[in-house]
Formats: structure tokens, C-alpha cells, sequence
DNA sequence: AGCACGCCGACT
DNA sequence: GTCGGCGTGCTC
């Protein structure tokens, strides 16, 4: 048998399958993960494809597979297909992409043990390390290098003063269990007078067998079942453990009785037959997380799983704490924060089918699984799903994918779904189905939009409109709860001097710095950099040191000042950098201990305040300013989703929306709660100027120290697209270089090429094998939002 | 990516 | 002679 294998690295030069002979005897599949052979050393492997024999004779002899590694946790078939698919959509190496289905990045850990060696040290130095080396026998030669520096080992290993010898060990070894089964009970006489063996042995009787961990819970010692195993009665093994799930038991959560239309969303979806994409278009307090649980419940009852897909901000609301209300244990949550053990049990437990529901964010979509029967997204137009390292997929992409495998349906849920989705639904690619009654017939807010040039020009420089003010005053007095959006944190956004106009920038990135009154420094948002504040201008040496703009600092500094007795919380970047701080302010922000919620985008997302019936956005433009075609969609669902905050509960809502431009068609359609209205503009905006869903996009990024080896390297990239583009009829723009909206982050100088056409299937094959797209620094960005 | 091999200049 | 700098090429 030969195993086509993909060596588990990322090197460039090493995306290509190589063939090792399988000796008989060892179990390997399509996707086990072994130990191989390769060149001077040993490495990880992914087997991709098994063959009887090669396809044509090789001028080399094959080396054999030596092991397995990570049993457990190896690929199904399924996986390796989409991990190709994300390679070649994506434009990544194969490994990259196999990476992602990986709980473990390497399965295979590499240890250099050194030991003394023949040779005499000549240096004091060199005694010195022989010495402690000697002394512990051997040593990690990780733990040597850091006490005694790079140098002085290396140079002990070349003159032989000591010698090394590599060991190869699983990342994760398969967790094993001691289990305890029965054998006989026939001459049972031995045991006369040992009653708790006796006791014990009726017990494993009955059962059969159970993990040692079971009875020590059931009171026996390890000690009496060993006695017990010695006597032949019963018999002493290992097992792969069981993996337990780590949730905490909530208490019960019965279904709803469904509205007509929610009825009809379950039932059109529900029987679905062709693995069709559903865009599930609720507005907000439709009900969609019910529509979703329903549907989950009839693909359980099939024995099959379901994967949910919840935007990162989201993972601790409403919907996961429902899930596991309504399923327990039947749910696994996956999220960055677990530990590497937990994350391995629920692995586990989605591939053995113990649990059928794995929830959690974007990297939730690479579960492993026994049979999926349906994929939701919820939120899908949320940014969250495209991840911002590479490889850069998009969640609701590779969900489509593997739903494909699997010939089960995708919902898509969103009260703003993503245009390019909506789209496709209108054109008859997905299904539309809609919810357009809030449950309880609760009415949606109302929406009120300040004019902010008038607000100026009436002599109001506060952040804060009379409008919102009133608002405000109304809510505090009728003790209720507002939430305020402006998406700046900082307390202002750039420090100018008056007198030479120099703006005070951080040192290795191309952008203002923010003043944090707070942590009294200002501070670079782009690599967390911090600076005293300046007293005199760095430039000229004046006094006339400025603060400009404001944000949400400052804004929560004025509403202490025009509302004294207001209780106010701020959720941003900074007050929730702490592990499970973010939770904390939302669920003392909900048992009302605050009137005001003030925050960044975080404040507009998925939560569920029924307190809230005030919502205030200080700054609705602020998105719609950034010079990127999604400009005006996030604008809109930004807006959408922190107005939709308002009125969960019994009391109507009321939305203030600040703006300079209350006529832009974004704001007036967000006024209006008008997604359909929205839609149509927005569309016929992208078609005319030719952006996604009419074209095809992607963006390489182009990164170097340097400035001139920046565009060096970019105009070596343009260079060989445009050159293959001319080949191939030039279906395809290629736009730039051009220098990025900041021009350089961390030191790195940035630039920019845009590839836009109707399908560049063939154009990301051919970036597979252009050199100057693998150079270091050069980032593919497929769908770029 | 590692790592060996080999070609060439510098130094015992 | 030999040590070590790094450019080149290979890994089933």
C-alpha cells in the first residue's frame, strides 16, 4: 500500500504529497496523522490518499510510515476535501488549510536531549556548561540554550564536548484510562473472607465492566481492585479515555409555541432535501434563535448533528445559554479560550457523535463530526466570520462547503443579512425565507435623526445632541435603560499643536495617536504603543498643545456632567481586556445595577436588554466614511443592529441617530429600519461600479521594513499578474500598487493590489505557482471585507 | 522549513 | 592544511 502524505509545515516549498510504502499491520486511513521519514530528520504527516501502487515508477525508493500519531484526532475524508477547497479558493498551502481542522497545530513534538560528550571543554565557559550538564545527567537542549546562550552550546555540540540525540513524542498523546472488566466468577471461593472483593466482584458482574475512575466513585480503592485483578477474577486494562463534557448543567428550557411564520420558516426548511442555502431574514425580535433550536431538534431526532455558528462578541449571550438550556449535554461550546484538554474532549466528542450540537464562533465551522444535518450561521453578515489572519476564509463559506459534503442545509441568519447573501437568495441561488413580525407584536422603535451641522451651528459643541439629552433625561426619570454607541474608545482621538499644526503620531506606525485619560498616556491603536503626553509640542515647542474629537471616554465624562446621578458603564477595548470582563459588565448592565451602557460596536451586538428603551448613536457616520465598498453595508448594520437594542422589553423604543449627513440614503434607510430599501440602493451602487456580488475580489497586501523594497516587491507582483492577465485575455483588473489607507503599521511599510473580475478561479491558480506571490511579506486576501 | 553539501576566502 | 561563511538544492 502506498499513503500520499502531506508533511505537516508550512514551508512554501513543501505543498507537494510525497509517497511512503504502509507496512502491513498498520492501521492507516485516508486522513491518519503519522510519523514519517523525511530527509534527515523525522516529521508529522496527513495522509491524503492511499493507492495500491504508484501511478508511475518513481527513480527513488520509498521510505515506509513508521507510526501513528494522534489517533484520535486524525482528518475524515470529508475534511481533506474542504481543506483542498480552502487551499485552492483561498489561494493557502494545503498544510495551512489542514491546520485549521487541527486542535493540535503539530501533532509531533521534537525534543534534542544533550548529554556530555567526549571531547574536553576549552573555555571556562565551556567547563562551566559540561560541568551542569554533567551534574544533571542530561538536559533539554531548549532549557541549555536559554541559560547559557545560543553560542556557547552550539559551539559545545560542534566541538563534541556534548553530544545530542533527538526524540519525537505526541503533541497530545491519546489520553488513556485504566479500565476494569470482569473476567469469571467460577471458583469465586477465593475470596473467601474478602468481602469487599466479593462486593466488588457481584458489582463488575453486573456491569460488566466501568473505568476505575467509576468505582473509585462507587467506593472502592484502586488498591482492592488491583488485589482483585491479581486473584484472575477480574482484569486490569487501558482505554482511550471518555472524554466528559465540561458544561455546567442549566436548568430546562421548553420549546415556544411558534408563530404562523415561524412555523413556516421551520417547515420550509426543515424539509429540505437538496442541501439548499436558506438566508433566514428575521428583523430583529423575530424569534430566529427558536426557528433554529426547532430545526435542531428535528435533526437530532435523525441521530445527526448541528453545527452553530455565533459571531465572537456573541459567545456568551442569549443563544448559547438557550442551546444549552434546551440540549445540556447533547451541546458542546467551542471557543478560543478553552483549554487544550477541554478543546480535545469536545473534539471527541462531536467525532464519536456523543454530543450532536458543537456551538461556538468562526473556528467552530472546522468541527469534527459523525454526520452534519445542519449548519446555522447566526448574525451571518457579521464581520467576525472572515478570519483576519491567514489563511483568511470566510466561516459561511467553508460551512457551505461542508454542507455540500454532507447534502444538509445552511441557514443563514441575520435581521441585515450580508448584501452578496441576499443577492443570491433574490436570484434564486438560496432560498428566502423571511420573519417580519416581532414576536409578542412588540413595535419596532422609533427612530429620530439630529442633524449634527445644526446642533453646531445652534451653539451645542457637546458630543451629545439636546435631542439625545432630552432623551436621556426621559429614560433616567422613568428608570429605565439606555444604551450609547460611538465607536472611538480613547478619550480624543489626536493631539494637534495649534501653533505648527503637528499632530503627535506613534513612532513605528502611520497614525495619530489616541489620548486615554484613564491610563493618563496616549496610546497607538494600531500596535498598543504608548507615549507620555506631551505638555509643550515636540515640534516647536509652544504651549498650544490641542485635543481633538472625542470618544468614549470623554463622551462617558460630559454624560457624568450634564446627568449626575446616572449610573454609567463603559464597554470598549479597554475596560474589557480582562478575561470574561466584557460578561461581567453585560449581565451587571442587565440586572439594571446601571442606567447607561456606553460603549463600542460591542454595545450594539446580539444582546438581549429588556430594560433598554433608549438607544443613542453619536456618530452614525463614522463607518461610512472609510473608503471600502462594504462602507455603506456595515454602516447599515451597524446601525440596524444598536437600534434594534432598543424596546426587547414592554416599553416602546426610542432611537436617537446623530449624523452630518442625515440625508445619505445608509442613515435614512437605518432610520427607517428598511433593510428592503436599503438593499435596492446599495445594489444597484455595486453594480454599477462593478464591486461584489457583480465581481469577483481580492486584495494582496504587500508588507517590507523597507520603503523601496516595498514597492520593489509589489511592482514584482503586479508585474507577473499583469503579465499573466495578458495572456489570458485580461479578464481580470489589476488595480495598483497603491499605497494602503495607513501606510505603514509596526514599522512596515504597506501597499496594495486589487484583483476584481468575474471569476478568478484561474487567476488564483496561476498565483499557486507565481513566485513573487510566495515572496515573505505578501498576504492574498480572497473576498476582502 | 531545515539541513547537508560544496565552493571560496581567511587564518593557524 | 582546515575552519567557517553562505549560496544551492533536496527531502518520498
Amino acid at each position: 500500500m502506498i499513503a500520499e502524505i502531506i508533511i505537516n509545515t508550512t514551508a512554501k516549498r513543501l505543498q507537494q504529497t510525497f509517497s511512503y510504502t504502509v507496512p502491513d499491520g498498520l492501521a492507516v486511513r485516508v486522513g491518519s496523522r503519522v510519523l514519517v521519514p523525511f530527509g534527515h530528520r523525522r516529521e508529522e504527516g496527513i495522509v491524503v490518499a492511499l493507492h495500491e501502487q504508484l501511478d508511475e515508477p518513481a527513480d527513488f525508493t520509498l521510505k515506509p510510515v513508521e507510526g501513528l500519531l494522534s489517533t484520535q484526532t486524525g482528518f475524515q475524508e470529508e475534511m481533506i476535501r474542504t481543506a483542498i477547497w480552502i487551499r485552492d479558493y483561498y489561494v493557502c498551502n494545503l498544510s495551512e488549510a489542514l491546520r485549521l481542522f487541527m486542535i493540535d497545530k503539530k501533532g509531533l513534538v521534537r525534543q534534542e536531549i544533550l548529554s556530555v560528550g567526549p571531547a574536553a571543554p576549552v573555555s571556562p565557559e565551556g567547563r562551566q556548561l559540561q560541568a551542569y550538564v554533567a551534574d544533571k545527567g542530561s538536559r533539554e537542549k531548549g532549557s541549555l540554550v536559554r541559560r547559557f546562550g545560543r553560542d556557547l552550546v552550539e559551539t559545545a555540540l560542534a566541538r563534541q564536548v556534548l553530544t545530542s540525540r533527538t526524540y519525537y513524542k505526541n503533541q497530545i498523546a491519546d489520553k488513556m484510562e485504566d479500565w476494569l472488566s470482569f473476567v469469571h466468577d467460577d471458583d469465586e471461593d477465593i475470596l473467601h473472607g474478602r468481602r469487599r472483593q466479593q462486593e466488588l466482584l457481584q458489582a463488575l458482574k453486573e456491569k460488566g465492566e466501568g473505568a476505575v475512575s467509576y468505582w473509585q466513585g462507587q467506593g472502592y480503592s484502586r488498591d482492592l481492585m488491583r488485589r482483585l485483578c491479581a486473584t484472575g477474577l477480574a482484569r486490569w486494562s487501558q482505554r482511550p479515555a471518555r472524554t466528559t463534557n465540561i458544561l455546567p448543567t442549566l436548568s430546562g428550557d421548553a420549546p415556544f409555541t411558534l408563530t404562523p411564520e415561524q412555523r413556516q420558516a421551520v417547515k420550509v426548511i426543515g424539509s429540505d432535501e437538496q442541501g439548499k442555502t436558506y438566508v433566514l431574514h428575521g428583523i430583529t425580535g423575530s424569534g430566529k434563535t427558536e426557528v433554529y433550536m426547532q430545526l435542531a431538534s428535528q435533526v437530532l431526532k435523525e441521530g445527526r448533528q448541528v453545527v452553530v455558528l455565533v459571531p465572537e462578541i456573541a459567545l456568551t449571550g442569549q443563544i448559547v445559554r438557550r442551546f444549552l438550556r434546551r440540549f445540556g449535554d447533547d451541546v458542546v461550546v467551542m471557543h478560543s479560550q478553552l483549554s487544550q484538554g477541554e478543546k480535545r474532549n469536545n473534539w471527541l466528542r462531536m467525532q464519536n457523535g456523543t454530543s450532536h450540537i458543537c456551538i461556538g464562533a468562526r473556528s467552530a465551522v472546522f468541527t469534527a463530526a459523525q454526520s452534519i444535518g445542519l449548519f446555522i450561521v447566526d448574525e451571518a453578515h457579521d464581520s467576525s466570520y472572515k478570519q483576519d489572519e491567514a489563511p483568511r476564509y470566510h466561516a459561511v463559506a467553508v460551512t457551505r462547503q461542508r454542507a455540500a459534503y454532507y447534502g444538509c442545509p445552511v441557514i443563514l441568519g441575520s435581521a441585515t443579512p450580508a448584501l452578496g447573501d441576499y443577492y443570491k437568495a433574490l436570484q434564486g441561488d438560496y432560498v428566502l425565507v423571511e420573519l417580519t413580525e416581532r414576536v409578542g407584536q412588540r413595535p419596532l422603535p422609533s427612530v429620530q435623526v439630529v442633524d449634527m451641522r445644526d446642533e453646531l451651528a445652534r451653539g451645542n459643541y457637546r458630543v451629545v445632541s439636546d435631542c439625545l439629552l432630552n432623551l436621556l433625561e426621559e429614560t433616567l426619570a422613568a428608570r429605565q435603560q439606555a444604551i450609547i454607541l460611538l465607536n472611538r474608545r480613547g478619550f480624543s482621538t489626536f493631539v494637534m499643536c495649534r501653533k505648527c499644526g503637528y499632530v503627535v503620531k506613534c513612532d513605528t506606525c502611520d497614525v495619530a495617536m489616541v489620548y486615554h485619560r484613564q491610563a493618563a498616556h496616549l496610546r497607538c491603536h494600531y500596535c498598543d504603543a504608548e507615549k507620555p503626553v506631551p505638555t509643550v509640542c515636540p515640534s516647536c515647542g509652544s504651549k498650544y498643545i490641542k485635543f481633538f474629537g472625542s470618544g468614549t471616554e470623554k463622551v462617558e465624562q460630559q454624560l457624568h456632567e450634564l446627568l449626575p446621578s446616572a449610573r454609567i458603564i463603559r464597554l470598549d477595548q479597554d475596560t474589557t481586556s480582562r478575561k470574561h470582563s466584557g460578561d461581567r459588565i453585560i449581565e451587571a448592565f442587565r440586572r439594571h445595577e446601571y442606567d447607561i451602557l456606553l460603549g463600542t460596536q460591542m454595545v450594539a451586538k446580539g444582546h438581549d436588554f429588556p430594560g433598554v428603551s433608549a438607544v443613542g448613536i453619536l456618530s452614525a457616520d463614522s463607518l461610512l466614511n472609510i473608503p471600502a465598498y462594504w462602507a455603506g453595508e456595515r454602516t447599515f448594520q451597524l446601525l440596524t443592529q444598536a437600534a434594534g437594542r432598543a424596546g426587547r422589553g414592554d416599553i416602546p423604543g426610542r432611537v436617537v441617530m446623530q449624523t452630518y449627513a442625515p440625508d445619505h440614503y445608509v442613515i435614512q434607510c437605518a432610520a427607517r429600519q428598511d433593510y428592503r430599501a436599503f438593499y435596492d440602493q446599495e445594489i444597484q451602487f455595486r453594480k454599477e461600479l462593478g464591486y461584489p456580488p457583480f465581481q469577483e475580489m481580492a486584495k494582496i497586501l504587500v508588507q517590507d521594513e523597507s520603503e523601496e523594497q516595498v514597492w520593489r516587491k509589489a511592482n514584482d507582483v503586479a508585474a507577473a499578474l499583469n503579465s499573466w492577465n495578458g495572456d489570458h485575455g485580461d479578464e481580470v483588473a489589476v488595480i495598483g500598487p497603491y499605497e494602503d489607507v495607513i501606510k505603514k503599521i509596526r514599522n512596515k511599510y504597506r501597499l496594495v493590489l486589487s484583483l476584481t473580475g468575474k471569476d478568478l478561479t484561474a487567476i488564483k491558480k496561476a498565483m499557486q505557482r507565481i513566485p513573487a506571490c510566495w515572496q515573505t511579506g505578501v498576504l492574498i486576501d480572497v473576498d476582502p471585507v
